[in-house]
DNA sequence: CGCTATAGGTAGCAACGCTACATGTGGACT
DNA sequence: AGTCCACATGTAGCGTTGCTACCTATAGCG
């Protein structure tokens, strides 16, 4: 899959992880590769600041635990959060509608 | 529509207005427009630049007239942009499945 | 002891589409 | 005659975004 197309749509899919209960990090980041059979695999490097940026923005709270040695950073979908997985979706629905139609072959009249 | 998330899938929507035969730029943002309901109406700030990326790329070649006084610049899809188109074609296929399996409700295990 | 999986992080880069602006013609309306 | 809009093309500079490459650290296995 080329990296580059998910510019502007990672939010959501980091959201709609979060939706089932809260997880760390990385279980964000298995748990979207295993949902998508391994389609989206995103780098650590990725999912850390795009978390930052959510919570920042307030769609997603963090604290801090311990688990076997080990530190992690869980994070929960806020109300806020709720809200804007909402509108992703409806956006990615009307968008991947719209670039479906406009890639569809024929019935592209050559009006020049 | 959000703006932003046309982000890596606009080369693929050139193309494919330009596989039905040659427009010039401002005929290709009308075409789009259209056929997408007003969805995608590109500003020309954003078609003129990557016009000018695909025929450096190959993908498209371009060449002058004018017609009622107005000066064009009429693109049409060369070998390497039919190719290049069908994969766009096929990459977005992938990707709008994967997004969209991972945006779905429910089914998302929550295991922390 | 080294390797891998788990877990988190940052700095810097490159790509991309957008905003804002500039130029010019033709036609319609006042 | 003057004004305005649709047509038609273009560039400069910006902000966002995800990526690469790197760093730190623990647990467990060979």
């Amino acid at each position: 899959m080329r990296a580059e197309a998910l510019k502007g749509h990672l939010d959501g899919l980091l959201l709609a992880a979060l939706e089932a209960g809260p997880l760390h990090g990385y279980a964000v980041k298995e748990a979207l590769r295993a949902r998508t059979d391994g389609r989206i695999d995103l780098p650590t490097g990725t999912v850390y600041p795009a978390l930052h940026r959510l919570e920042r923005a307030g769609l997603i709270s963090g604290s801090w635990s311990v688990s076997g040695g080990r530190r992690r950073r869980t994070y929960t979908l806020t109300p806020a959060g709720h809200g804007a997985l909402g509108g992703e979706r409806a956006g990615w629905q009307e968008f991947a509608r719209a670039v479906t139609a406009a890639l569809e072959v024929g019935s592209w009249s050559a009006t020049s």
